[in-house]
DNA sequence: GCTTGACCTTCCCATGATGGCAAGGTTCAG
DNA sequence: CTGAACCTTGCCATCATGGGAAGGTCAAGC
């Protein structure tokens, strides 16, 4: 079972219940608000804002989704999917496809530096000498590997 | 043979030419100079900046530095030992072996997630009906994959 | 009832690397 | 001399996040 969504919270709470009940800071739960992402929430007399359950619900799906490394722009997107009951599946995959390739690209691309680093490493005594190939490369001074 | 730095060129060069000979574009040319990254450089009566051949080389590894993902604080370390001829090769390789550890980590993370996605995508229909575990999954409403 | 501490509010600033834009000065060719 | 192309500094924006200040609110304990 998720820990904090249980029967026994007392409804509505406040920020940072809200915030320990997701997992999300307070800062960034009132970022969230500000952008649009979240509803915009209910407030005591004194201004105090009162996170309902489905708010919470809210800040899971949005800590969720930043944990798989959506975008905000994206979790807008999912989050207004998520909500709208005549979406079409295919309209959540396509994002997620998105992301995916995104993500291909970028892991991709360190993992290209990683294996520049590792054969420059190889070649690099590590000791006490000045001498350094690691160094030779960025300086371009010898043949790239 | 690496493009730019031939005898041909008349040095010293103003700062568009700096950008072009190294990649790197005018704007962060005078940003690293303000990091302290490069040695301050000389100045023509007017104010503007004259890079030398030696600066358009210090340029050009930070270029390749920051190619290969290296942090602005790690590529300080970098050309501080390169500037020094007393350095020790394992202090180099250090700041390698930091960064490819750094590059492993964020791999394994990203991969994380794409492990995930992968796998919600394959249950979703991904066409016009509105059902989908990608939701689902980002609501918190079915066993985590 | 008053104090104290924990909580809440808004607002501003910082990160790191980069780009954009604006207002103004310089240089050079036609 | 004029216009284009270049240079300068300085401010703002990005993206997601945190820090902190200044001030208001609330509840528990005395």
């Amino acid at each position: 079972m998720r820990p904090g969504v249980e029967a026994t919270t007392a409804w509505p709470v406040a920020i940072s219940a809200a915030a320990r009940l997701s997992g999300v800071s307070a800062k960034m739960v009132r970022h969230y608000e500000s952008l649009g992402l979240l509803a915009v929430v209910a407030r005591t007399d004194a201004g105090y804002r009162q996170y309902s359950e489905a708010d919470v619900r809210s800040l899971q799906f949005i800590k969720r989704s930043r944990d798989l490394g959506f975008s905000m722009a994206g979790i807008a997107e999912l989050v207004s999917l998520w909500h709208n009951r005549r979406r079409a599946s295919a309209s959540v995959k396509r994002i997620a496809q998105k992301h995916v390739d995104d993500l291909t690209q970028r892991i991709a691309a360190m993992q290209a530096m990683q294996r520049t680093l590792s054969s420059l490493m190889r070649h690099c005594h590590g000791d006490e000498r000045a001498d350094c190939p690691i160094l030779d490369d960025l300086a371009g001074e010898i043949a790239r590997v």
